[in-house]
DNA sequence: ATGCATCTACGAAGATTTTCGTTGACACTA
DNA sequence: TAGTGTCAACGAAAATCTTCGTAGATGCAT
């Protein structure tokens, strides 16, 4: 029986984010990353370290003194994951409303939107 | 001091979408309408929207014995500060990323991603 | 060897979320 | 008017999340 991946909390996406970046790293290092953004005590990313391995969030080296970290899964496939938990519990399944309702407020750039088609495109040409 | 409109918990968005498709209702109202898809004890409901009261999510008439719930934004606002908050604290503010994760998994029909091409135009149109 | 710095483990406090049970008010009906 | 059902208010338990202090182990430098 395999664990269904648990939706991480915020700040567990936020401790992810560094790891994806970065690659595995220590709490040390993962604590300064962090601490660029806003203030957090090492314990405190410690503990939260600690806690996503016990949920299998993350997995650790123990082979050094510093414990290295790493994520159990992909960037992509947690994000994608978000992206389709969001997808259905707010806009039930649309994707032309949820990418709609983002685009609003945050004006994307021409860039941006040319990017999206493109994409759009390249979406179709795989799924045939 | 206006209060900034705070992100609404798994639970309470679930309350909101009934309230946005139903209109104003009752207690007994969305606790029916929730019903249908999840089991959840009237007074669950009614303790949830009174949160909500007090969050100022909701505001409620009471002149009538059984009072009168009713969402204080528009889904669409609410959506857009969702939308928009996972498109930053996921996706960096990357716009076509977010679009791509929530497709990818969630096969969008041939249909969905015209929508999208065409809502794409009309937001490029509308923004110069 | 002694002391200082760094690391993990443990526990726990405080906040927030989710869930209901109980109580007393209110209203309809037989 | 006595009984039955519905309602809001309140409190509180349980679960989860967030944060950090303290203790003990380990390694390095003097």
């Amino acid at each position: 029986m395999t664990r269904s991946p648990q939706k991480p909390t915020a700040s567990e996406l936020e401790i992810l984010r560094v790891l994806w970046g970065r690659g595995p790293s220590t709490v040390r290092e993962v604590h300064e990353a962090l601490s660029e953004k806003k203030s957090l005590g090492y314990t405190t990313v410690l503990k939260l370290l600690q806690i996503m391995t016990t949920k299998g969030t993350v997995r650790r080296n123990e082979t050094q003194r510093a414990h290295v970290y790493e994520a159990c899964l992909p960037a992509e496939q947690t994000k994608r994951q978000l992206a389709g938990d969001m997808l259905q519990r707010v806009f039930e399944g649309s994707a032309s409303q949820l990418m709609m309702h983002a685009l609003a407020g945050n004006r994307a750039s021409r860039e941006e939107i040319e990017e999206i088609r493109r994409l759009l495109d390249e979406y179709e040409r795989n799924r045939r």
